[in-house]
This record gives structure tokens, C-alpha cells and sequence, in this order.
DNA sequence: ATGTGTATCCGTATTATTACGGATACAAAA
DNA sequence: TTTTGTATCCGTAATAATACGGATACACAT
């Protein structure tokens, strides 16, 4: 049987090591390296092309976890990054999931369930717990608190911005001229604190205006 | 004891006389009304502020359910919507847990986990099962197809972009001149496929650029 | 060795955006 | 009733973005 070959990243020592010491009891995983950073980590798996799985804190120095698993993506989208943080924050939980993570456990799981996400990840298959995936899902929705801050009229021209539409085809559409929607669009960056098109439409994806 | 008072939303008339006489067995709960629209469905929750939860379609005539979500945040955030739904793509339960669903039910779901549902939520807490959490991870990062479609250079400048960085300081940043960054930006356009900056930006989002 | 893609640079012209300024009408809230 | 906020309109000027066009150098794959 072929064994699963895991690299551990994670800043602190005692928690490598014992994490380590942990999966070396179970014969069907073999943890092939560890790395105390994001940088250190992704030289090495330039060396190897044959590790399944990487359990990845986020929080570390040089290269934190986002960023690692951005970059896997590019370098080898083979890897199935488990993410192993002390942070149970939605915002966390989320932005793993977006980057691509196929796991993510608290640093107090227990062994039996750290080895079943590791078994399914290595599977192909997703691990995210009940409980995980809830604060998650509060996360996406709780981020909707700012809906009070633009009028109405100014939610449909911020809209039609996002769609791509200039502001020539924005007034042609709700029977306006140009210089109203001009002034719209100016107070809508003003009243979100950004400086241009681009920012706007970041932060107003963020807050879930659009 | 309070009852749950709860309305139906959905176009199709049998599912809705269907929940609502299974729904009766239950004297906790009590079905208040039914809508077979988005919009008769608002119209009603503005004659009545005493509204526990929506059982909501997405799939309505006049306005779907996505846009009741969003609407009812503005109108009465107290009223908790629960998408019922046939459909189990992941880009529906992360559109519906965006907007601020409480919960998403597949049509096949069984009497036991509908009541489960709907008392969990009454209760303000959210219910999205694992299978359904599942589809919405999956979906949520599944959507970084795309990735090679930009070259290295091109996501660093659409990241600086993003940050609503002008092209001059972008051109400023990467010591290269600003003709160089306005080719990427337009090589970044025809790529994407978008017509503008706006554009580009929502779709970057979208599809997990940055 | 030849082609393909990327990064880099440049020019011109048009159009859009942004930053100022100020103004009226109307509805809702205080 | 007075104030406040929203929607609407207008002007000018500076800056930025977009649409064309073309060019070289270099790395990597065929």
C-alpha cells in the first residue's frame, strides 16, 4: 500500500515535532519533511514532486498560509494543503476555502479526526467539519453590516458600475443625465473611502453590496 | 407557547398546499400565508411585522428568491428566509449564504430535517447540513480555474489594481514604465474578457484572482 | 532552429473618470 | 417647521483609462 507523504509547516517546533511524533503510529501516513515557514516549505516542495499533502498553519513568519496555498496553486496543484490553524474566525475559514484548502482543523482537534481528514483529503475528498463550515457560512453572510450606507439609487448605479456599463450607458438606462450618475459615483466612493473604480468595486464585492 | 410563524414562497402550487398541510401536523409552527412570488410574497411581509421565517424558492416568477434575500435585509431583517431549493449547485447555497439565508433545504428533504430546520433557525441559528456545506466549499474554490489565463506580471499588476492603485504608481512600484503597465492592464482586459475596470475587478473576485 | 508566449517599451487619439465648485426640489425626520 | 438626506441637474479642468498601432529581447518548448 502506497503510504500518504505529508510535509508539516508550522512555526512552532514543539507542535511539528509533535504532530510528528503522532502520525509516525499510524502506517498508512509517512510525514516525509517539516518546515517552519511558507518560504522554506515551497523550496522544498520544488525538490519533491511526490508529497500528497501539507498540514499548514497560517500564521508564520516570512510566508504565511494564505499566500503558501496562493502559490501551490501555481507550483503544484497536486499538493492538498490541510490547514491547520488556532483561529476558528470565519474570515480564516473562508479565505482558506476560497485559496483552495481541502481541509481546515483546529489546533485542538483531536488525533482521530485530524487522521480521518487526512485520510479523505488524501482521497481527493474535502474536510471541513460541521462546525467549521458553520462559522463560515456566518461569516459570509454576517459581512452585509454597511447596506444603510448608500441610498438606494446609489446601490443600483454601483450595480450597473460592476456590470461594466460607463457612465454614459448607466444614465441612458435610468433616464438621468451623465452628470447625475457622475455625482452618484462620486459620493458612493466617498461614502465607502476609496479612491477609485477598482477599490470600489473590491471593497463593495467585500461587504457584499454587490 | 410562542409558534413559529412562518410564510411559504414558491410557484409552484401543489409544493406549497403540500408543505403547508405537513407543516400543520406540527402546533409549534403555524403557516401565516403563502406567496407563489417574490413580489406578493413582500407585499404581504409589509402588512405583517410578526414573520419568524420564509420558506423560500429560489426559482419564482417576478422575482426570484435571490433578489427577495436581498431586498428583505432592507425590508425586515428579523424574518428569517430558509431557501428551499431543488437545485444543489454550489453557486446557489453560496449565493443563498451570502445574502443571508438561515438556511438551504434540497426539495427531497424529509419531513424530520425540514422541522429540524425550521426550529433550529426560529431559534436565529443557521442550518446548512454537511452535504450542503460540502457543495458550497467545493463551489467556492473550484472557481480558480483561470488561473494560468494570467501570467505572473499580469496578477501582480491586477492585485496593485485591486488596491486601487493608479497606473503611474503601479508603474512607480514595479519600476517599469507606465505605458508597460497600461499593456497589461489591456492584455488583462482581453483575457478576462471584460470591458473595463469595474468589470475586470468583479469578475477577478469572482473567479478567485485575488 | 523555429515558434510561442511573456515582459518590456513607445506613440497617438479618443473617451472616461475624478475633483472641484454650486444649485433646486422633495420627502422624511426631528 | 426646520433640518436633513436624497435625487436630480450643471460647469470646468485635470488626470486616467482605453483602443488602436507597432517593436525588441528572452526563455522555453517543439
Amino acid at each position: 500500500m502506497e503510504k500518504i507523504r505529508l510535509i508539516i509547516a508550522d512555526d512552532h517546533e514543539l507542535f511539528r515535532n509533535g504532530l510528528k511524533e503522532l502520525l509516525k503510529n499510524h502506517n498508512d501516513v509517512e510525514v516525509v519533511n517539516c518546515a517552519s515557514d511558507g518560504v522554506e516549505l515551497l523550496e522544498f516542495i520544488k525538490t519533491d514532486n511526490n508529497i500528497d499533502i501539507i498540514l499548514l498553519d497560517i500564521t508564520m513568519p516570512n510566508m504565511d498560509g494564505f499566500e503558501v496555498l496562493k502559490r501551490l496553486k501555481h507550483l503544484n496543484n497536486a499538493i492538498k494543503p490541510i490547514v491547520i490553524s488556532m483561529h476558528d474566525a470565519g474570515n480564516y475559514i473562508a479565505k482558506c476555502a476560497k485559496k483552495g484548502a481541502y481541509g481546515y482543523l483546529l489546533k485542538n482537534t483531536d488525533q482521530e479526526e485530524l487522521l480521518k481528514a487526512v485520510r479523505m483529503v488524501s482521497k481527493g475528498k474535502k474536510y471541513f467539519n460541521q462546525k467549521i463550515s458553520e462559522k463560515m457560512i456566518n461569516f459570509m453572510s454576517e459581512h452585509t453590516v454597511s447596506n444603510d450606507m448608500l441610498s438606494k439609487k446609489e446601490l443600483e448605479v454601483l450595480e450597473l458600475i460592476s456590470k461594466g456599463l460607463t457612465t454614459k450607458e448607466i444614465a441612458a438606462k435610468l433616464y438621468v443625465s451623465s452628470r447625475t450618475i457622475e455625482t452618484h459615483r462620486a459620493n458612493i466612493l466617498k461614502k465607502l473611502n476609496v479612491k477609485n473604480t477598482a477599490e470600489l468595486i473590491k471593497k463593495a464585492v467585500k461587504i457584499n453590496l454587490i
